[in-house]
DNA sequence: CGTTCGTTTGAACGACCTCAACGATCGTGG
DNA sequence: CCACGATCGTTGAGGTCGTTCAAACGAACG
């Protein structure tokens, strides 16, 4: 069930037997939503944290006029929010933008959790600093990339991210949003990234049709979005 | 010395007297850096975190071009790269922007103290996550408000963390930042931070000039900037 | 076979950028 | 005390990227 979760961590970590039958110990139930069903809303109080095993889902924040802005997508393995661990609430929504699959864990047994293994404490703390990392880069996107390349970078991150649980390859990987949603993730209109997808699949780079990303050219999409994986942390660090 | 620190962690928590000084305790030695000093550069192995003091310090991404983004401002009391703790290694910069002092915590004193004192861990942890949503907002910012609300926004939100530390008021607060840091902030061109500022100035909202911040209408601009505050998490939360 | 949802394309508009010049302020040295 | 350079702020003109609005197209589905 949960196996996405430690291929994701042991991606970055040692993680040994003992401390993973102790996650899995602190597992709650499991939960199922269909596709653009909002499970977590801002600021409702939270007593258990959220880890996707299957889907893909978004954490986002709307303005008055209805314009919305995705902050982060996640992929099975992460924990969706981890965050309201520490914060009880959280300031944004989270989304399944496909058909999802959820695992509950109770606040309390993380408490516990991670009061017995503090090692465990610090590797969740390294995954809500990932995710800080990744919306740092996300503002570097918004703020200075062009449509093209943020569209570019954004497949960039998601290839490495779904490879390191095993749901893509080098050549490509099943994604099934829509533009729409993608537009939200990018902070352009559903029209632009039409155009931006033309022009990157014009140029040979990548195509994004029927809920999948074909990758013809990884090394010169990685060059057009000026790709650093470094902000993913993927060499072993000792904790 | 780290007065401003404590008043930042009791503005959302309780702090005990034992916990302050199981903090002292951990405090390692002091350094001041000139404004527009890159006093962590990415990449670079670390040992400490780094607490700031005095100053106002930003941490950055650049692109290839010599475009840069600053992800996120840090006022007195913010530890600035308590990431590293877990991370070891920064995906960003970390600049000083005006003169700043700071405070070293060595990572093994860390360890040792939030090992001791769980509760402080996650005290940290919460702080590393408002880091967390105070980026998400600015991805909102950057994806889907205008140049003018966006900077409206910017002084909203240092306005309510510079006074959570005694360092700003309802009328304005000193800021020694420059237009070019500001358009580093923004995502704009310090052009177009010059053309907002003064439509924010001729609109009766604010000035900035001469290296401070004046309020004429709080409540006008954090409504142009649609500036709603949850995010900062100010709320006592038990944990 | 009509409905619905998502994709695609065109034309016109506007927000923000680029490039360039000028102005204001301030510290420094003659 | 003034001249000077350096830095930062201000303004204008024109260009570009991305948006807005509108319409047509295609696929999936009951």
């Amino acid at each position: 069930m949960i196996e996405s979760h430690f291929a994701r961590i042991r991606a970055r970590h040692a993680l040994s037997t003992e401390e993973e039958s102790a996650i899995r110990d602190a597992m709650g139930p499991s939960r199922a939503f269909d596709a653009h069903h909002t499970f977590i809303e801002a600021g409702t109080p939270l007593n258990v944290s959220v880890l996707l095993v299957e889907g893909i889902a978004g954490r986002y924040k709307d303005l008055s006029d209805g314009r919305r802005q995705i902050t982060e997508l996640h992929v099975p393995g992460d924990f969706a929010d981890l965050h309201s661990f520490t914060l009880k609430q959280l300031d944004h929504n989270l989304i399944s933008l496909t058909p999802c699959r959820v695992v509950l864990f109770p606040h309390s047994n993380l408490t516990e959790l991670t009061e017995r293994y503090p090692r465990i404490g610090r590797l969740y703390w390294f995954a809500t600093n990932l995710d800080a990392a990744i919306h740092r880069e996300w503002v570097l996107s918004m703020g200075r990339r062009t449509a093209i390349a943020r569209t570019a970078h954004l497949f960039c991150e998601l290839q490495v991210r779904l490879s390191l649980v095993g749901r893509a390859e080098a050549d490509g990987f099943d994604f099934k949003l829509s533009q729409v949603d993608l537009s939200e993730c990018l902070g352009l209109t559903d029209v632009h990234v039409n155009r931006s997808l033309r022009r990157l699949r014009e140029a040979g780079l990548m195509t994004f049709r029927g809920g999948r990303v074909t990758l013809h050219d990884l090394d010169g999409l990685r060059e057009v979005a000026e790709f650093d994986p470094s902000y993913l942390y993927l060499a072993p660090h000792p904790l």
